[in-house]
DNA sequence: CCGTTGTGTTGAAAATACTGAACGCCCTCG
DNA sequence: CGAGGGCGTTCAGTATTTTCAACACAACGG
């Protein structure tokens, strides 16, 4: 993550002059330019005072989700989804066309006996998602739950966490994982 | 924010003393200490270098999304979602226990007629979602969709949008928004 | 009891970031 | 052409951070 570049592009984009810029956050304009040329690496007080001046939060700054306006495919058909299954388990990942995606939207297919593995899952970040099809064991924390068609849930990505169907019909899951892994 | 209390609550979430995360850094005790009791105001850099000892990015450092290991709600049944309709449409939010939450994952069903709007909505942040029932069409950046059921999306929400569906049958649509602004 | 090893804190010196006042460049307007 | 105002950069001096080497306190074992 390049400090300098960040700034002058949000900078530019917000269309203003490193002077403007300076004003606004009560900072001087060789400040900015010694900033944007990476000739210092500022404190966090002054880079947010620069960024107040935006106005940006500290996380906005260094989360890269800031997408150009590239004219990217919106609609995906059914059958255009990214395949990323892992085993037994389908996992289809829609917006293929987003590389720097802020959510990893997944529909997933649990056939009878899949499971994720008795090692828990543990990741940064919060998931959530609903069942559409079926019925699947999900364990959080120690503690197992049953999903029902239509029932749903969300929780820290960071809490182990396992998905199971023990039935005989297939899991049709639709989930959402954010920041995005992939 | 306060950098000085995250930066001790991290360090001893992990178990490390200020002198052993000072070695791994790379920097001396004293910078670990000062920083903790916001007696200065660190540098990108030194900051950049005390959480590379730990190890974290500075996302994550200023994502305040480390949750405390609270036994908020995981599962929640098809009937137990919070309803934030508007108007003929009806939303459904995963996730009434976790105030803070990243994602905004909605159930959403659109009856024959139905409209977000004229006026384009438009926000910061991302959004996906999975048409599960029905068709209806969506319009991203003056381009009009057809979705089909199994059809999915993918855009910027600062790109103008509208959700309307034209036809009989009522669409049945699951979502997810980031970062949440509810 | 004392030496050892662990913890976090503090002070003076060294390194680094920030300010304020230049400078050079380009553009526009008289 | 020359004056003015915008732009980003640079440099010397000041302010702040960082280091290095202490210090005080607590726990453990000989």
């Amino acid at each position: 993550m390049d400090v300098g570049v960040r700034l002058q592009t949000i900078r530019k984009l917000k269309g203003l002059s490193q002077r403007e810029l300076a004003k606004r956050a009560g900072v001087t304009n060789s400040t900015i330019s010694m900033i944007e040329k990476n000739s210092v690496s500022p404190s966090i007080s002054s880079l947010k005072k620069v960024l107040s001046g935006i106005p940006m939060s500290l996380v906005e700054f260094f989360s890269p989700d800031f997408e150009q306006d590239s004219d990217t495919q919106v609609v995906y058909k059914a059958g255009e989804l990214i395949d990323i299954s892992d085993g037994a388990i389908s996992m289809r990942l829609v917006g293929k066309a987003h590389p720097g995606r802020a959510i990893a939207f997944l529909a997933e297919t649990y056939p009878p006996g899949a499971d994720t593995g008795t090692d828990m899952l543990a990741h940064q970040g919060e998931e959530a998602g609903m069942l559409v099809e079926g019925r699947l064991e999900l364990t959080v924390s120690g503690q197992t739950y049953l999903l029902e068609t239509g029932d749903s849930y969300y929780f820290e990505s960071s809490k182990p966490h396992r998905f199971h169907n023990p039935f005989d019909a297939p899991a049709k899951l639709i989930s959402a994982t954010t920041p995005a892994n992939f």
